[in-house]
RNA sequence: UGGGGCGUCGCCAAGCGGUAAGGCAUCGGAUUUUGAUUCCGACAUUCCCAGGUUCGAUCCCUGGCGCCCCAGCCA
């Protein structure tokens, strides 16, 4: 297929987008109409990522729109703390709703009319069971529920008793309106569902107007309707709950019937993705916050230093299907470090710095050498990197006995600093304890650049920061948050025990090449042989830059290792 | 001993009667002043199992097996 006959960039097949392409085709409609809608009661994570991919990624290759609705049904639990935060999130993702924010709570009136409308025909009916009564009569898996003694009650008086629960007549509890379906209905969902509760609790949007206040099967699909919603897409659970969707539409005769399609929802190994897990976390302070760096929250995974990009790449390469599927961690810290390998500048910066004495070089002397910011990308351009007679190498880059296959700097050996010169390690120098404390080299100084002058070769370039120069910062160094692939499934009482103690390590006293020192905002770099990092936009302050780290590189020395 | 789903390579996932896409992982090999990147090459005679229909089945039928979801006045 040539590119002129798919103007748009030939994405992934999946069952979804062969039910909305086959629905454009066939005529049935001709703008494809999508939503996204949280409950504003949490913080969206990378799970909420997938749906929202989908939704817009549908609309947006198709040409349609896709709506933002906040489900704001239930104010005992919502707050606009969320919906402002999940705003953030969804146009940082780089989606765009455009004119269409909705909420569910803009549709109370129509609601209520159309329930009044349901127990004119005689479809609903006000109960005045409690709710221990109603779940008493609604049966098992096995046996068929029970009729409640006021499912015959005359339309006029369900009428006038939803009116009083409208007006505030009854305390909370005290009566709800429902569907009348089956109460024989294998189907759960179709037992006479509840439609309508009495909350005297104020809205955040609507203030205390309201004290009665929808359910979700029953103000979804209607909203879905009034906005024009070709495809309600959702997560399998809900699967179960599409009659009831259906039931409700057909029952109001409303025009608009959008069609539900569940999709699997997305599990993802190494971490949590429930709202209570993720909600726990934060309230018993196991992590930092929201947005701790480790959480799978979109802010939290912004702060790590994911780019919008790499998440929308993550959603893109996972696919959508309808079995349960359970995505290993690596995959996400593979998008982001694609991502990354592209778009992010080089620096150097030592972690655990181990001082190296050139001997034989100028004492006093500096000189700058040029590094491409991008080995693979000229235009990122070149900076000069300051070099002197003391320099700081990574602990890890030298051992005093070299293990197999290790060729790094060791006794005797020749190493080369990155863009600089080749040295030769010539002495080891210790503390009382024995520990390590500086290394003397010399040099080679036709090899300025770090080019062999008589073309030998030289296994290993190591990374530097000199001594004189850089500026020290703070590195905090992540891992994942558990330490098992399923936190709290099988063999795990409880997913608390399977936090990570290390998956966060702050190193201080790090140095970093002084180019650094101006990092602002969200910058991201790939510190050479490192890994991909990003300046903590809280933490950072002038003089005392933090970056935290995003993803490693791939290693396949420490690979080997293992 | 209810209902609804799902079962294709280690993890995702196309295909939906014509003889198993792709990605990630893995394993080789090349290039490399990042043990990174990039680059080549290998990677399911087989689609949960067993029967059946058919010239031909991962796709259709029958019967099993396994896993997930549902008994909120949550979404």
């Amino acid at each position: 297929m040539t590119s002129i006959e798919s103007p748009l960039p030939e994405k992934a097949a999946n069952f979804i987008r062969n039910i909305v392409t086959e629905d454009l085709k066939s005529g049935k409609h001709r703008l494809v109409v999508t939503r996204f809608p949280p409950e504003p009661n949490g913080y969206l994570h990378i799970g909420h990522a997938k749906s929202i991919c989908l939704n817009f990624g549908l609309a947006g290759d198709f040409g349609g729109r896709c709506h933002l609705r906040f489900d704001d049904t239930n104010p005992a639990k919502e707050e606009i703390e969320y919906e402002d935060s999940i705003k953030e999130n969804v146009s940082w993702l780089g989606f765009n709703w455009g004119e269409h924010l909705h909420y569910a709570s803009d549709y109370f009136e129509e609601l209520y009319r159309h329930a009044v409308a349901l127990i004119e025909k005689g479809l609903a009916y006000v109960d005045s069971l409690s709710a221990e009564e109603i779940r008493g009569l609604r049966g098992t898996l096995n046996e068929p529920g029970q009729e409640s003694p006021h499912r015959g009650r005359p339309v006029e008086e369900n009428l006038e008793l939803f009116r009083g629960m409208r007006e505030g007549e009854f305390p909370d509890g005290a009566h709800v309106l429902r569907l009348k379906i089956d109460m024989a209905s294998p189907n759960l969902n179709l037992r006479d569902p509840v439609i309508y509760r009495i909350k005297k609790v104020e809205h955040h949007r609507t203030g205390a107007v309201w004290c009665i206040y929808p359910m979700y099967d029953y103000a979804h699909c209607i909203s879905d309707s009034i906005e024009g919603i070709t495809h309600s897409i959702c997560t399998l659970e809900f699967e179960d709950h599409r009659p009831l969707y259906d039931w409700v539409l057909d029952a109001l005769q409303l025009p608009c019937h959008p069609q539900q399609i569940e999709f699997a929802r997305l599990n993802l190994s190494y971490t949590v993705m429930s709202k209570r897990k993720l909600l726990e976390l934060v309230q018993e302070k196991l992590v930092d916050g929201w947005d701790d760096p480790r959480m799978p929250t979109l802010v939290g995974l912004r702060r790590r230093g994911f780019t919008p990009a790499s998440i929308r790449a993550f959603c893109e390469t996972i696919g959508v299907g309808k079995s349960d599927s359970f995505i290993d961690m690596g995959i996400l810290e593979d998008a982001v470090r694609e991502d990354l390998n592209v778009r992010a500048p080089r620096a150097m910066a030592v972690l655990r710095p181990l001082k190296v004495v050139i001997e034989g070089y100028p004492a006093g002397e500096t000189e700058l050498f040029d590094a491409a910011n991008h080995p693979a990308d000229p235009a990122m351009g070149t900076r000069q990197v300051p070099f002197c007679d003391t320099v700081y190498i990574e602990r890890d880059d030298f051992q005093e006995e070299p293990a197999k296959g290790f060729f790094r700097l060791a006794p005797g050996r020749e190493v080369r600093l990155r863009y600089a010169y080749i040295v030769r390690c010539e002495s080891v120098l210790k503390d009382a304890d024995g520990e390590i404390v500086e290394i003397r080299c010399s040099y080679d100084p036709g090899s300025r650049g770090g080019s062999a002058p008589d073309g030998r070769k030289v296994k290993g370039t190591i990374h530097w920061v000199s001594a004189r120069h850089a500026i020290e910062a703070e590195v905090r160094l992540y891992d994942r948050l558990f330490s098992t692939p399923n936190p709290g499934g099988k063999n795990e009482p409880d997913y608390r025990s399977s936090l990570n103690p290390k998956s966060i390590e702050t190193l201080a006293g790090c140095r970093l090449e002084p180019s650094l020192e101006g990092a602002e905002g969200e910058s991201r770099y790939q510190f050479e042989r490192l890994g991909y990092f990003c300046l903590d936009s809280r933490d950072a302050r002038p003089g005392q830059q933090v970056f935290n780290r995003t993803a490693t590189l791939r290693d396949s020395w420490s690979e080997q290792k293992r």
